[in-house]
DNA sequence: GGGAGTGTATGGTTTTCATCGAACACTCGG
DNA sequence: CCGAGTGTTCGATGAAAACCATACACTCCC
């Protein structure tokens, strides 16, 4: 049958539920500004999560999206082995306004 | 004379030159949160490092305050015995438009 | 059913960061 | 010149967080 899952679907926290402060605490580190601005790049469900550059191995990349997820920042779904995923944008947005234009924004020449 | 200290001036930096992640960094900490918040109340260079209701040690708020001040939101002068500090409302938000707003803004039910 | 691919969970190590206590520097008022 | 008030610096401590290697769970395809 259809949409049948034997595998423990991911816990998602809304933003609308996310504290200031868990917002930025989730994006005030390097691996996961990146996931997020890579995922801002691309279309929606279009990365897995194994498919990001960057420097850290699969345990902690799973802890990274966990913490996005908490923070209401990233929506996961199971597509076969894989599992994708989905920048909030909208919702995100409507919770803190102008802070994901922030960080997607690309940094002034320092 | 008059501007006569001998004291070492503090160290600042322009909100211009602060990278995304330095300042998301300093305002995910619940002291510092809670210190831009109190300056954010009243007028500029009406509040001394100490005169504020953070339960952490001189050593530590200290600490606090040069954090601040190297994410580019706090400006110190010193005035007499005491460093009295003010918001860099206008720089920073020009550097990060609605960042400020956001962490101002008073926290909506949860 | 076996094996490859993908992601999570667990346990332990390392690093980072907030904190404190104590010592020091500076300013001002007696 | 001394003492009180204020803030910084230093060294050490403890807690939190990032990380890795391994082991496990699930899905798909052959």
């Amino acid at each position: 049958m259809a949409g049948t899952s034997h595998r423990a679907a991911p816990e998602h926290t809304h933003p609308d539920e996310v504290p200031v402060l868990t917002a930025l605490a989730a994006l005030a580190d390097p691996v996961r500004l990146t996931l997020v601005r890579e995922l801002a790049a691309d279309a929606e469900w279009s990365r897995s999560c194994g498919s990001f550059d960057v420097p850290v191995g699969k345990a902690a990349l799973s802890h990274h999206f966990s913490v996005l997820r908490a923070a209401g920042l990233v929506e996961q779904r199971d597509e076969g082995p894989r599992r994708v995923n989905r920048l909030r944008r909208a919702e995100f947005e409507a919770r803190f306004p102008g802070l994901l234009d922030l960080v997607l924004r690309p940094e002034p020449h320092l």
